[in-house]
DNA sequence: CTTAAACATTGACAAATGTTAAAAAATCAT
DNA sequence: ATGATTTTTTAACATTTGTCAATGTTTAAG
């Protein structure tokens, strides 16, 4: 249950099995369903989830009433609303399962607790920011340079498992354009 | 010389006085000068800057040669292309000052030994990343959900110093969009 | 001060994307 | 399986943004 986390820690950071049972002890299983909501709007994150299966996006509803979808975590990722989790302050985002899955979720005072006594946690969060970080960074450029279909062409090539497993809606409104506009890109091949 | 730093430090982190040495110790002045290129595509980032006065920005040129800002630092931030310092790789992004100023220079081996050396500096770089991340979060969301002109009434809510110390073209490329776009965006106030 | 270069604005037109509505296709719950 | 719901596609049209070219303005070097 707790396997695939066990073995991303393995593969991520050089911990004694030690602290890998405090670190997994920390973890509770949730099973959700595609469409389950983990996080509404105006409440406060309280947890960092681990994906197991399936995936789990953040998104936020803007003036107009449409969904963004800013990030969309799949196996082997981390996903919070970190600036929520931080401050421990209402988000401003929704999490959400995009597909039914496992995932795994340590509560904030969990969290605070390891940084303070697992040095290789710290080491951890610090490697998971950096990742965070670049993958936004690269994310940010796809926006800045690129109009709708280079936008698409770009996460088939550097993430297709969002084209392939998320109904357009969703790929959409990741790409930041209407479903209709995805629809005729697509027929643009 | 260090000066602002160390009230940045201050500020930011409970460093003793003794932390404040080391760190301040391994920091070295520059004085640069508008359009001063401070990294070139192709080169590895040796370096993270502190910009004590003036602007920093992180660029890259895209296949049709046009110039994106995916980034801009004033001051008292850090600046530096993460990706190519952590892995000590070639960077794809430029570093160019935007206006004439001082900034401050740590090197990538020096940033390693006060990692390794100094809890505080861990901890101030996982605020750092922390605040990058959720800076960049902000940014995206302003590409997905908004067009340009609600990106520029964004942005000059949210840092108004960007529109206003630095020129057009680089404000242009920062939002994504041609000279001329925001040109007619100003007119359509 | 003068001139060249860089930057900013404007207009005409083209291309990309959004909006609205409808129909076709896929999915889901019974 | 069947009907209801949701998703996807298509089309016509509106709006936004890009492109190109010309002109005005500012900046910086000599």
């Amino acid at each position: 249950m707790t396997e695939q986390l066990e073995q991303f820690l393995t593969l991520t950071i050089k911990a004694t099995q030690q602290d890998l049972d405090i670190i997994l002890s920390c973890f509770k299983l949730e099973m959700v369903k595609k469409n389950d909501i983990l996080l509404n709007d105006n409440e406060t994150c309280k947890h960092v989830f681990f994906v197991s299966s399936g995936s789990i996006r953040a998104f936020f509803i803007d003036e107009k009433g449409n969904e963004a979808t800013r990030y969309i975590a799949f196996e082997n990722e981390f996903i919070t609303i970190l600036n929520s989790f931080i401050t421990q302050t209402k988000s401003k985002e929704f999490l959400q399962a995009t597909e039914n899955g496992q995932i795994l979720a340590i509560s904030y005072d969990d969290f605070r607790q390891l940084l303070y006594i697992l040095p290789i946690w710290k080491d951890l969060y610090i490697k998971q920011l950096e990742i965070a970080y670049t993958t936004n960074a690269w994310r940010l450029e796809s926006f800045i340079k690129m109009d709708a279909k280079e936008r698409f062409d770009y996460l088939f090539e550097t993430n297709p498992r969002v084209i392939q497993r998320l109904s357009n809606k969703i790929v959409a409104n990741y790409l930041g354009i209407t479903q209709e506009s995805l629809s005729r890109l697509k027929g643009k091949k």
